[in-house]
DNA sequence: CGAACCCTTGACTTGAATCAACATAGGTGG
DNA sequence: CCACCTATGTTGATTCAAGTCAAGGGTTCG
């Protein structure tokens, strides 16, 4: 699946991924197209990525198509480094994506000669950890409406523009995410529009204003 | 809900945790009885545990009482080894409960003296990010039969003893682990029995025998 | 301009939840 | 040892939230 565009030679570039990992390690920049797979379950753990802007999904398939999202990163959030040697899932381009990427290995062993670095690692499987701890709460006990309100929080909170969501999701992806249909998500989204909590704006759906995030965060529970 | 029972003053022990940390990190036993809280969500992480016999089931609540729980601990397993100051969820004993605890601090100490303590660290909580990604595709995407079919399966696995269960936990503790409601755990563990692929086993419905296994990992798809 | 998506909405179906009744196990105290 | 009580588990009847099926409109892009 190497539809990768190369945009730039392997270069130092500055940034989280060369800060974390220190000034020597080599970065290079990558681009991938809307729904091509980044790496895929069972494959070697070889590189790192870092998002520079774009947004990629995580998922597991069951044998008959099922899939659950466990999560979808954007711009700044690293993803695809484990512990094991090989990915547990595989990854995606959401949209036209554009990713660092650095050897895992150059990264492992810069991490492993500082403290900093090693907590680092430590703290990123950690987050990793505490959001799947949140989401099977979701995923297990929350209602339709719950699970897109508090979607649409965690998604507000980590796009940087508050108040204002612009999605780079299908619903269908919010849905595989939340475990739900697709019509389930539209619906909820609508009755979220209908009690006045949001509003969509431009031509698009994928455009959301929030209006009563106080109200979003009460069905959040 | 210091309902604790010291049955032993402060001394070393062998196992796990003691050769985790090293010889010199002094462990004692605590004893817990059926329902009495090891930890509370938000409580600070002080000690850590190990589970020297019974189970402890740790879980997060919503406001209006739902609740999921994330994991089940059976014996050998250690659990309350975080990397944060406080605890994300509530550790409860299921059953009469005897466990080995250590001082957090003494034990992350000797760990970063070691290598190895470590990334024992780091691969406990990778194990438990795993099972929680396994865990988000199950309440995500699975159906009761399956989901009860793979929490079988999990159990068989950890409890020792090929093919025989003796479950510690109720039907609605299975419930809330799964995302489902006690009568439909019921509902599915009869079902699988009518299939021939289980039998209950003396008094109580506690005691499973797997009869056909091959079968129920066919469920767990 | 047409084709492929994407999203919404309506009608209906269904899997699991809820409500309810009953059986049995296990613990307690007389 | 038995009578009682509470926990737990099963099963049946019914309801309901979300899934499925279907139609139609809007956007995007080759």
């Amino acid at each position: 699946m190497l539809l990768r565009t190369t945009t730039s030679s392997i270069r130092p570039v500055d940034g989280h991924l060369a800060a974390l990992a220190g000034e020597r390690v080599f970065c290079s920049e990558f681009r991938y197209r809307r729904g091509t797979e980044v790496f895929g379950e069972g494959e070697e753990t070889e590189y790192v990525y870092q998002i520079i802007s774009g947004a990629v999904r995580t998922y597991k398939l069951l044998a008959d198509g099922r899939r659950q999202i466990n999560s979808f990163h954007l711009p700044g959030d690293m993803f695809g480094l484990e512990n094991g040697a090989t990915h547990r899932f595989t990854a995606e381009a959401v949209v036209e994506t554009r990713v660092r990427i650095t050897k895992r290995r150059s990264l492992l062993e810069t991490m492993q000669q500082r403290e900093s670095g090693a907590s680092s690692f430590l703290g990123l499987v950690t987050r990793n950890l505490q959001h799947a701890e949140n989401h099977m709460l979701l995923l297990g006990r929350k209602t339709a409406l719950e699970r897109v309100a508090a979607f649409l929080l965690e998604l507000d909170e980590r796009l940087g523009q508050p108040g204002i969501l612009v999605l780079p999701m299908s619903r269908r992806d919010i849905a595989d995410y939340l475990g739900l249909t697709l019509e389930t998500v539209s619906r909820a989204c609508s009755t979220l529009r209908d009690q006045k909590m949001l509003r969509f704006e431009g031509a698009t759906q994928r455009q959301i204003v929030l209006l009563y995030r106080k109200g979003l965060a009460e069905y959040d529970a």
